[in-house]
DNA sequence: CCAATATTTCGATTATTCTTGAAATATGGA
DNA sequence: TCCATATTTCAAGAATAATCGAAATATTGG
């Protein structure tokens, strides 16, 4: 049963899929789902991806702002985790709305 | 298992979820699902969605170019059908690279 | 407070995607 | 064949996204 105004779960859909698409992100997401509730500092990051800072806290911004990913400051870093409420979120927008009717069947 | 080499799963992933992640498109692709396997004609989907004949042109090569779409050409008409196991790839690499470890936990 | 570290924001550039009318292509029917 | 219908391709412009060095901001330790 949805609450929410469809087209609004839609945008918000959008923009998850938005995030995820494009090689930097999905890989920095990637390592941030491997690291679990611990979660990766900015630095250490870019430095495992290879990214430059700036580009980094460009695209990470991006998956913050689709709800992807949380932020906390710890010291000097910025912590980031997944946010996997939210991914999960996804897949089961996806599963509800882009896949066959047949429950439990093409899209388990 | 996986046997394809990893990168290219990665960039096939990216193009699907690039090709969802556009509004006019995910609006498509639903209307591809609900239609099931009977398919929609060019006409009738750009009828439907309001969209010129050349966008949704556009935008469902798009959508058939990340293997989500197929075509097939009947009379005048060209009818686009939903890809569902495609889809449920997707929905799977999402769930295998994205989700919590936990195996039947947080993305069911 | 000052220096060192961690990260973001700014700015300017380049690259990609979106949009859609008009022209081109394909098909079927008279 | 000729015409109407269905769709795509072309082209040019508008809009949005990506890149990343340099400057700015935040934090800690001395």
């Amino acid at each position: 049963m949805e609450t929410t105004e469809p087209k609004l779960v839609d945008e918000e859909m959008v923009k998850r899929l938005s995030a995820l698409a494009h090689d930097h992100r999905l890989a920095i997401f990637r390592v941030l789902v491997r690291a679990g509730t611990t979660g990766l500092s900015a630095g250490s990051i870019s430095e495992k991806l290879d990214l430059p800072p700036s580009s980094l806290s460009f695209h990470i911004s991006n998956l913050r702002n689709a709800g992807l990913v949380s932020d906390e400051r710890v010291g000097r870093s910025i912590v980031y985790r997944a946010d996997f409420t939210a991914m999960a979120g996804l897949v089961a927008y996806l599963n509800e709305n882009c896949c066959a009717d047949d429950p439990l069947g093409s899209c388990a």
